[in-house]
DNA sequence: GTTATTGTACCAATGTTATAGTACAAGGGT
DNA sequence: ACCCTTGTACTATAACATTGGTACAATAAC
């Protein structure tokens, strides 16, 4: 349902790329806080992953707080993204960004081309969570 | 000089961030066709990576036809460069972006935050280009 | 011819990634 | 109490990634 993707042809290991389509998935809003992951065995059968890859996803997103899990029962989005407290916080973004920036430059793209690719993966979610007009 | 750029934290294997860093130079014209790639272990010393791991990168590609190699002499661009470059663009983005946004939800920043940074940025990058008056 | 430089081809050792399988622990429903 | 579902914890195995090292082959420069 709620399903992610991931690519076995692509050199990133699996678990990589699921945490990230994970915690993308958070950010955007795609998963809000309280919604319930697929479990464990579920979410491997469905990308043809080894339950232990996903278990450990799992596991490493528990750890950084991302989600909680009660045994028995699932997995869950927090409800409280971990604010960081630093005070350097505006530092640290702008250290990230920078890190990126040439990445983006070197094919071409421009800042004005991420911010609109940010904002199309935005929307798109806020027109999900709207009243649906089907 | 005209060097990459791997990341070691990065989970994404060595040799897939360095071909795929050489891949997107040539396809965005930074390194132009006959252009001399650095050698084996020059570029090993420069990433701080093991010349097996450049060499096995530069056979790859020699093996795709991105580059022709003559022992003793180096590495060079080939003259006809796959034209593939439009269609990947997007989902380099994508691929790039992917990376981008677990890093910054991680540390507690929304994409909204990151969107009012980088236009905050290019104002700057504005002000750059406008007559300095230093 | 000799030497330096370049790509190539090995080997061994270590760590990481992914799979398969089994078993256990905790919560909910009956 | 029992059962089902869930996450968790193991073991073992195979494949892959990375490193370090050595050696060889072809080319250019001397």
């Amino acid at each position: 349902m709620t399903s992610f993707r991931v690519d076995p042809k692509d050199p990133t290991p699996l678990y990589a790329q699921l945490e990230r389509a994970i915690r993308t998935a958070i950010a955007t809003g795609r998963l809000q806080p309280g919604a319930q992951l697929p479990t464990v065995r579920q979410l491997a059968v469905d990308l043809h992953v080894n339950a232990n890859t996903v278990a450990r996803v799992y596991a490493a997103l528990e750890r950084t707080e991302v989600v909680e899990t009660q045994r028995g029962v699932g997995t869950f989005v927090r409800a409280t993204p971990p604010a960081v407290v630093s005070e350097n916080r505006e530092r640290e973004l702008e250290r990230i960004i920078s890190r990126f920036i040439p990445e983006f430059a070197a094919l071409g793209f421009t800042i004005e081309d991420v911010i609109k690719h940010l904002q199309r993966r935005t929307k798109q979610e806020k027109a999900i969570h709207a009243p649906d007009r089907k």
